[in-house]
DNA sequence: AATAAGTGAGTGAGCGTTCACTATTGTGTG
DNA sequence: CACACAATAGTGAACGCTCACTCACTTATT
């Protein structure tokens, strides 16, 4: 039998660049077949439908993140050894690969509840960090969500302009440095 | 003539509901038209298009806010009562309109590039006070849009925590307070 | 020969938009 | 006051088009 993985890549690797270049919904079958050089069937032989592709590559990118930056976080000892080392991978997976980024931000709102959660996830990742910080008395007792959502928030947003082409420095070590700086900052730690 | 304008508020706030509902690209103009109570047609009396009528809904609204945020952080004289105002306002907008604030938010990666520079914008708000408070020399120089983009990103992502169902504190006061204290740690001030 | 991958014209459901028509209301005329 | 009219709002069936998806067929691999 033939082995269609390459194909499969290919469709995966173009669909993902069209939903982020023009959006999901404004994103034809027929766009991607022809920017991936296949038939508008040839995607029907790999997923059962568009959305269906478009929740793929989704889950299996914010699970493989997910999954990656839990085992940082565990290899590491204090509270901000793990920070450290989970901000400083999601810059790294913004640099490496600003497509997948750009479109596990995009389509979160789509597809975020529909994790289940045991699923491994970014976000819960951070959050669980941050609550061991303040079991073990390393960061102040605060709310445990609105932390997390700060800390978040202040490195997403900052991707985001530069997402949106605004003057952000392109450095990235320097970038991941001030995010963690400023995370420490905001947890007051 | 008639007044049609009881007509176009419903059209306003039947269709944010349903864009932030469904999505933009999901609602569809039958949609709006039955939960609003009137024919398809009627629609196209008050907007060109459905496209029109999510960019209005957006820069509307938006520039709205971006002007009053300008006016509150023009009477106030330092930086932290400048920074107290707007973000309390931001946290006011979000209960008080909380489908007028999620539109916005999940629509601006649409329209952001169509706006000028001439129509007020929240971000360019926190942007100037974030300038003038380093020109004054009250916040210590750094890069201004990565400071920018981390004030309004742990602002921004812990409203979106709550429109996502995570367990934020209901109580908007504290939750002002707790973003303000956060801000004013991130900028080092 | 069996199995799976790849093809692309064809299909029909659903979409945004139109338009000929009706309804309502403010304004000028006698 | 009555009436005509102009102007705009409101209607919804109809239209043309685009889209996701199908399927009978071909091609490649084991």
């Amino acid at each position: 039998m033939r082995d269609g993985s390459q194909t499969r890549e290919k469709i995966d690797r173009t669909a993902m660049r069209l939903f982020v270049e023009k959006g999901i919904a404004e994103t034809t079958v027929r766009d991607i077949a022809a920017a991936a050089g296949i038939a508008e069937g040839t995607l029907y032989r790999h997923y059962p439908s568009k959305e269906e592709l478009a929740w793929q590559l989704f889950v299996v990118n914010f699970t493989a993140i997910g999954a990656t930056l839990n085992e940082l976080q565990r290899a590491e000892k204090t509270i901000h050894a793990k920070l450290d080392a989970i901000i400083r991978h999601f810059c790294s997976v913004f640099e490496r690969d600003a497509v997948t980024f750009n479109y596990l931000f995009l389509a979160r709102h789509r597809h975020m509840l529909r994790l289940t959660p045991r699923q491994p996830n970014p976000y819960l990742v951070f959050r669980s960090v941050v609550r061991e910080g303040m079991a073990h008395g390393e960061i102040p007792k605060q709310d445990l969500d609105v932390a997390t959502s700060m800390v978040m928030g202040l490195i997403l947003q900052v991707i985001d302009a530069r997402i949106l082409g605004r003057r952000i420095p392109q450095d990235v070590e320097t970038l991941a440095d001030t995010l963690i700086q400023a995370s420490y900052r905001v947890l007051n730690i």
